[in-house]
DNA sequence: CACGAGACCTGTTCGC
DNA sequence: TGCGAACAGGTCTCGT
């Protein structure tokens, strides 16, 4: 679920507080509860929560898709995968059902993972670098160029569309992101990353980089149960909205597979490469 | 190397 | 009403 804009979302809630709850920087860890231990990818479910308890949380930020919590030893590492969520709320609440992990914190609080599906992940580590060196540059970076980009897509032969939702080659894009940003740069998503130029290239980093700002500022999006708060969905031009019209030029927006992924584009803004299929 | 399929999970929606 | 299939914001691993 939680894309670059919501887990930014999500982790400048943490930090400044808001709907009632407090900032979480600078409270310690009392204790931890682990509810379903595959949450927990390391240490050990039992090995976490003696070593987590006692630390407090110094700094609070996001690299690509994870939640970064820098604590007084250790860095507890968040991917929220598909459902996960963090929320900071009363310790006394009844423990709702999808909650999976719950931090007691100083001043009655605790933040909770709430997480359907199971699919999100905490680490606790020492040396975070080992799972965020192999990550590709952040989006939003300044040292980003787009000459930079442009060597990065000219060494890939892959098709666009899975090449940026590849966390290796760029960090924080998702499949809603990753539709809007190729719609908004007119590319089609099957297009070969090879054979972009460097107005296209840059046009792409440009649009990648709206696309992601008007989320932030949108607060995310929230499709279904799982989300409070962002509005970026009321502003979606393609994501889930095959069979309406472009908002630019009218066409029928289509809905294709790549990568086993839905993919929404333009037939008209987007043209299809040569020999990519009809679609 | 690049791609597709399957796995990991639960829940909602849609067609019959 | 019931029931199965398809689908969902992510990522890893395996086989070809």
């Amino acid at each position: 679920m939680p894309e670059l804009p919501e887990v930014e979302t999500i982790a400048n809630g943490l930090r400044q507080g808001g709907a009632g709850a407090p900032s979480i920087l600078n409270r310690r860890i009392l204790s931890a509860l682990v509810l379903w231990p595959g949450t927990i990818a390391e240490p050990s479910p039992e090995e976490f929560v003696l070593r987590i308890s006692g630390q407090s949380i110094r700094q609070i930020g996001r690299r690509a898709k994870f939640v970064v919590l820098q604590l007084d030893q250790d860095v507890l590492l968040v991917h929220l995968r598909m459902s996960g969520d963090l929320l900071v709320e009363p310790v006394h609440n009844t423990v709702p059902l999808h909650h999976r992990l719950l931090l007691a914190l100083e001043g009655g609080w605790r933040l909770a993972f709430n997480d359907t599906r199971k699919f999100g992940r905490a680490w606790l580590t020492s040396q975070p670098e080992r799972l965020l060196g192999e990550l590709g540059p952040e989006p939003l970076e300044p040292t980003l160029s787009a000459e930079d980009f442009h060597r990065r897509l000219l060494a890939n032969r892959r098709q666009l569309k899975p090449l940026l939702l590849d966390q290796h080659f760029l960090a924080g894009l998702g499949n809603i992101y990753t539709d809007e940003a190729l719609h908004r740069s007119r590319l089609h998503p099957l297009l070969p990353a090879n054979m972009l130029s460097l107005e296209q290239a840059s046009v792409l980093l440009d649009s990648i980089r709206a696309v992601l700002q008007s989320g932030i500022q949108h607060h995310g999006s929230s499709i279904d149960w799982v989300y409070r708060g962002g509005d970026f969905q009321n502003h979606f031009q393609v994501y889930q909205r095959d069979e309406q019209p472009c908002p630019r030029c009218g066409a029928t927006i289509r809905r294709i597979v790549v990568g086993q992924r839905g993919t929404h584009f333009c037939p008209v803004c987007q043209p299809a490469p040569p020999e990519a299929g009809a679609a």
